[in-house]
DNA sequence: GCTATATATGAAGTATACTTCACATGAAGC
DNA sequence: GCTTCATGTGAAGTATACTTCATATATAGC
């Protein structure tokens, strides 16, 4: 699902590796949450949504899915 | 996690299946989550907070959570 | 008492979030 | 060319989100 994690995280000037330990997840994890390979936990979403001072709602860029999700709801669960 | 499904639910008058239906899961899941039995995912938490047009930091009581969190991060994740 | 509706649990299955380990690539500095 | 650092992938494992089916209990209307 599209996501502002890497915008944000270059923006910060951090690493990935800095955001996984910021955030006590693998540096595999956040590679994969960029790459859109799957999507965070509800926890984990808010934990990078903290580092960076914004929404689940803004990082997840949630109200512009919603369409996205309206189409292809059973894809996206 | 502590939410506010079911105190949300009551007020605005719905029944878990109800709810369960306009958020595209069964009802099964709706009451496991409102025994806090698991958390549910971005989307599906998303999709519930939309319902009862609030946030998902408000219905998951993300901010009031944190302590919580930070003593025992890896039982929540 | 019977039926219907709402809420709840057990069990077993599938999908996916997250992990570690091993390895590959590209860019930067020397 | 070598090293270092950041980013990326494959594979295999564990944990958990979500499913269906079967069943149970409580309340309310008849």
């Amino acid at each position: 699902m599209k996501n502002r994690v890497k915008e944000l995280r270059i923006a910060a000037g951090m690493t990935q590796q800095q955001l996984a330990e910021r955030v006590h997840v693998s540096s595999r994890t956040i590679i994969s949450l960029e790459k859109e390979q799957y999507n965070p936990s509800l926890l984990l979403a808010y934990r990078i949504a903290e580092v960076f001072q914004t929404s689940v709602e803004e990082l997840y860029c949630l109200r512009e899915n919603r369409e996205l999700e309206d189409r292809n709801y059973e894809d996206l669960l």
